[in-house]
DNA sequence: AATTCAAAAACTTTCGAAAATCCTTATTGC
DNA sequence: GCAATAAGGATTTTCGAAAGTTTTTGAATT
């Protein structure tokens, strides 16, 4: 691996869990000690990251961590639930078994770790899991340009979770696990306008809790994370 | 404006346009050569290039410009029908006097260029005036995301339309502006089914016209433009 | 004739410094 | 005292060369 692939995966990471957060500047000389390499691969990195929207560049004055605000959280909630209910619909149309496996097994591993407490606990495993269960539910609807457009707006609206994430215990009355659960049903059912309302209605309810957090705290996420 | 603004404009172009033509290296001396500049803006562009897939990339060996498929064609027009569809009945909703406005002026300018012939005629200005009538149909969907999307789709599109465009003075028995006159004027009437309806039925046109020519000449551009 | 291996060439990747630009601060002129 | 301006420092951008990797070439061997 190259180190401006490394550059990539580490900027990238730091971003989406919001150690680096939204409006910091990304200065080379400090970005060069943090990750122990030169500029050029870090401007390399830093140019992926501006055609994804997970930075900003201005010419001549560097790049800086994307803001984040309200507007855009229910624009990419939006647009993800338009994309991926097509995208459910093509897979519970077109997906074999083996995606039927790929969604009993990821939601299972999600309901592992998410009962784990205390010491156990682990925010990032929860996360990988979660994007993974997502993943699985739609990887049957052989659009390769759609799971593209999932993987962008999954991690736009990742960087609006994590400070809940972080601060939350659990959030306000709700089971998300269950959702999950009744989504996963739905699909393996193969009743698409349920699986699909249930899909919808599990990011309204998520939306709107996030709402609550950064609406009050503004998008600098250390802010939304004193919240909790 | 930076070098490597003016290397990642350059490239897109010429990759769009076909003379960079898909599956050619993109070896940096060669285009250091072209552009007239060194290693690191052309390297921060081919990145730029590389997240929105008009360039692949491999650890050490380099870039070369992405290859085009008669599948990924497919995936990307069907994904341009399911993304449009609800651009436009978002913009036929919320769309105001300006949106209605820029359409009228959009079409109108589309069809001045495309009535042109002979030394007159320029496939560019054409061009450049399709994209604009489409874009201001969509324009008052109210989604940066999914404005960002139909962007990045019309660009793999046109890649496909070009070899045609330069090698086939018009599309057999179509009359494309008659389309557009049609789509425009279901929009402005505000019936979403119909102008949802037509756009669906422009682009599974264009796909059918588009599909034989690759079919026959495989991805190389070049080829695809000898058989015209 | 085909295969293997080593050396050379071609090319990509990375670094460090130079050039260019932006921002801050101090100074001048009013 | 205050605005305009210039110097100095910080930062980004670009270049040219060095380092590292892959590919090609060609000779030696089977």
């Amino acid at each position: 691996m190259t180190l401006a692939e490394k550059a990539y995966e580490g900027l990238r990471h730091d971003i989406i869990r919001g150690e680096l957060p939204p409006g910091r500047p990304l200065r080379l000389a400090e970005l060069s000690e943090r990750y122990g390499m030169g500029f050029s691969p870090l401007r390399e990195a830093l140019n992926r990251l501006h055609a994804e929207r997970l930075v900003t560049a201005e010419s001549l004055r560097g790049f800086r961590v994307a803001l984040l605000s309200v507007e855009e959280m229910h624009d990419a909630v939006a647009t993800r639930i338009m994309i991926e209910s097509e995208a459910l619909r093509a897979s519970i149309r077109l997906g074999d078994d083996a995606w039927a496996a790929g969604i009993v097994s990821s939601l299972y591993a999600l309901n592992l770790q998410a009962s784990r407490t205390g010491a156990e606990a682990d925010i990032w495993a929860l996360e990988a899991r979660h994007y993974a269960f997502h993943r699985a539910l739609l990887s049957a609807c052989g659009s390769a340009w759609t799971m593209e457009f999932f993987e962008r707006l999954y991690a736009a609206t990742e960087r609006y979770r994590i400070p809940v994430l972080l601060s939350a215990g659990r959030p306000m009355g709700r089971d998300v696990q269950a959702e999950h659960g009744a989504l996963a049903e739905a699909t393996l059912d193969r009743d698409a306008e349920k699986a699909v309302a249930l899909l919808k209605d599990h990011y309204e309810k998520t939306v709107a809790a996030l709402e609550e957090v950064h609406r009050g705290a503004g998008s600098d996420s250390r802010a939304a994370k004193a919240v909790g």
